[in-house]
DNA sequence: AAGTTTGCCAACCGCGCTTTC
DNA sequence: GGAAAGCGCGGTTGGCAAACT
């Protein structure tokens, strides 16, 4: 670990309670684990700055939310990364790139942390021995076209040239990496993947259905948009909520069992953020720093509900 | 057996956003 | 409206163990 004298006088400026004098930092003992646990458990999450004092620990309250977040709370999976989450894993790192907070809230019992570096050690090698771009999932040396210009206007989709696709369809069952048939079937003759576009800073990634409706995917933020960049809904719980659509293929099976669509009713839940699980229902209890407009939504919801 | 290199991952850092006053 | 505090995120570091020479 950092020695207490590789604090920059910057980081002085900035993180004061990480710099006191006195304070603990490296590894936890299982001392401090006990105090921290036993803390939570009685008094809660939360005011973290003032936590450790409280709780008797000579740490930061960065060091203890930290500490917490990615090794203490019950709901942390420990073990490796099975199959299927890694599944999960490259195709949420293709939709949303590095966002691994948003990444692991689609993943029980994972931490971005451990996704992240999961990533970094294991997948973006994999990828990269497989000749796949790891930040843009495309290949690494794509044949050249003098005649394509990078920023043309959307086109429709070409084939997936991803070589990890028959591996992962064989895995998961579900399909490539590449959008139309990464996703499930049914949501696949729905939504087809557009080309990526960089507008300014971002990166986006665009997604269309039969009916015209665009949805664009930021890859740098979370704006979602329909039809011409009419921005409606932005923020994490649309996109959440897009990705339950994109990736429950329970829902997909059971239309298909029953043949039938869901209705903007059915649709509401998960488009307003409910229903979500896994590792960031520690985070269900805190109201939503994105604001979602209800009626932006519904007519969302009643858009999606029409196109499915 | 000893020294060096490599890979993994827990923990730290700095920045930016949100909330509170 | 502005400042300060609190919090969360992504990037990075460094200790440790295993593999290699």
């Amino acid at each position: 670990m950092r020695s207490p004298t590789s604090a920059t006088p910057k980081a002085n400026k900035t993180t004061p309670c990480c710099l006191k004098v006195g304070l603990k930092r490296g590894p936890w003992t299982p001392e401090e684990d006990q105090l921290l646990s036993s803390y939570i458990a009685k008094e809660g999450e939360g005011r973290w700055r003032t936590l450790p004092k409280r709780a008797g620990l000579l740490r930061c309250g960065k060091s203890c939310r930290l500490r917490w977040m990615n090794y203490l709370r019950p709901s942390v999976k420990r073990g490796q990364i099975a199959p299927d989450e890694e599944d999960l894993i490259l195709r949420l790192h293709r939709l949303l790139g590095n966002r691994w907070s948003l990444i692991a809230g689609r993943i029980p019992g994972r931490t971005d942390n451990e996704i992240k570096n999961y990533w970094n050690t294991h997948l973006s090698k994999k990828l990269i021995s497989m000749g796949i771009d790891p930040r843009t999932h495309k290949p690494l040396n794509p044949n050249p076209n003098p005649k394509s210009t990078p920023h043309a206007a959307p086109t429709p989709p070409a084939p997936n040239p991803n070589p990890i696709s028959s591996s992962l369809e064989e895995s998961s069952g579900v399909g490539d990496l590449n959008g139309t048939n990464m996703i499930n079937p049914n949501l696949s003759n729905k939504y087809m993947e557009g080309p990526t576009q960089t507008i300014g800073s971002d990166t986006h990634d665009y997604w269309q259905n039969s009916d015209g409706i665009t949805m664009m995917m930021g890859l740098q933020d979370s704006r979602v948009s329909i039809n011409n960049g009419d921005e409606i809904c932005g923020g994490d719980d649309v996109l959440s909520s897009f990705l339950n659509e994109l990736m429950d293929e329970d829902m997909f099976l059971k239309q298909q069992q029953q043949n039938t669509c869901p209705t903007p009713d059915s649709l509401l839940p998960s488009l307003l953020g409910l229903g979500r699980g896994g590792a960031s229902d520690w985070n269900a209890e805190v109201p939503s720093q994105v604001g979602v407009d209800g009626e932006e939504c519904s007519q969302f919801a009643d858009q999606v509900g029409n196109c499915l």
